[in-house]
DNA sequence: CTGATAAATGGACAGTGCGTTCATATTCTA
DNA sequence: TAGAATATGAACGCACTGTCCATTTATCAG
């Protein structure tokens, strides 16, 4: 059974693609560009990565298949650039002295943008591919990953500074223990979640599951 | 570039593969079932899960293609099917009474099992595969994921009761935030880390980053 | 303004892999 | 031992990738 046959995948022709163009001939870069990343962010909302092939998004933007291979290396690595094109830029970490509180706040904030705002199914997808695709893996992490982790780390080094973490506490590990046990359930256990979970993720993360 | 082009693959006819039979006919189904398993294992430990199609393990295994497609839905089901029928089976989790060293025993297996017995790349591209393919989630799942998390949740259960962790305490959160943090850096971050984390991390888990 | 360069286009082709069907030969089992 | 189950080879259609090409157009340097 071909689950991803051609009569299941909505083809919507887009927007932004070939606005009644003669037929050939070198276009504006941006034109095709911007043509592309709609075409792909819609395709990788809708229908999946698994739907996101370099002939479907030709035809949805009105593109030459030509034209994508020349950008991008892969299916998914297009679909990392075009998700990142439309998600949100990364927030700032709050900081208001309070570390428990600007802490739940972020998470908060990842949580509900997985649960709420529809990235979970995009941002498990495109961990998945990064998995066996290089070109994603790398624009996952330099785009997404490294950098979040960056700030996260940034506001609990403040923290420590200020002696609201113990001096020897590995920053490194506070943010895996955060955000790793969101991973955990959406990636590998597939177990569900919401925001609910947080304060207590904090509460652990901060004091610990043994007795005082 | 095409990365898996047939050159790059070295085919080594698998040993369990096709003995010297005639063409047609039903053969023993065990005989089958172990030359494909087998054939399928290599290939994935060798040449990883992209390399691993029903083409190929068809040939390699001495088997007809009609076959795989008839007992596995999908590549990647085989591929998980095949990686659990080689490893070792899910290990007790210790009772020595004292929970931070059980806590670290069994953690450091777990990251020694990654690093040290080639498990790292199949389980990334196990857990890659299952974020797009529904028969290899539930094969993951079930055959590894959940029942190693309940044999955690039943060490911290006995650890709950004898007051060695707070009557409040989440216990999902404490098996989220010590093997979430391992896959947290496998699969997301991709950033490196080795047996030596393992006492950190449980420390951490126990008694949490800020000061006493 | 103009010529050189870069780039998008449609079209075609081969290669790989999946999914399916079929008649046939063989094993398994009742 | 007869009938059911099933592995086999072969073939076909389909989807997608990767690559080439000549042609047409945008862009940019001088």
């Amino acid at each position: 059974m071909n689950t991803l046959s051609t009569s299941e995948v909505t083809m919507s022709e887009n927007a932004a693609g070939r606005s009644g163009r003669p037929g050939r001939g070198r276009r504006p870069a941006a034109e095709v560009r911007a043509a592309v990343l709609a075409s792909a962010g819609d395709l990788l909302l809708r229908d999946g990565l698994r739907a996101l092939t370099f002939d479907r998004v030709a035809k949805d933007a009105g593109v030459s298949r030509t034209t994508l291979h020349r950008w991008w290396p892969s299916p998914g690595a297009l679909a990392a650039e075009a998700y990142f094109a439309r998600s949100r830029p990364v927030l700032d970490f709050p900081d208001t002295g309070d570390l428990r509180a600007d802490l739940i706040t972020q998470l908060r904030a990842f949580v509900r943008w997985l649960k709420d705002e529809g990235a979970e199914r995009p941002v498990a997808e495109l961990v998945g591919a990064a998995q066996t695709d290089p070109d994603v893996a790398r624009a996952w992490s330099e785009n997404y990953a490294l950098p979040r982790r960056e700030l996260a780390r940034e506001r609990l080094r403040v923290a420590q500074r200020q002696g609201r973490l113990r001096a020897d506490a590995d920053l490194d590990i506070v943010v895996d223990q955060l955000w790793g046990a969101c991973y955990h359930r959406l990636l590998v256990l597939g177990t569900p979640f919401d925001a609910s979970l947080v304060p207590r993720l904090v509460d652990h993360a901060l004091h610990g599951a043994a007795p005082r």
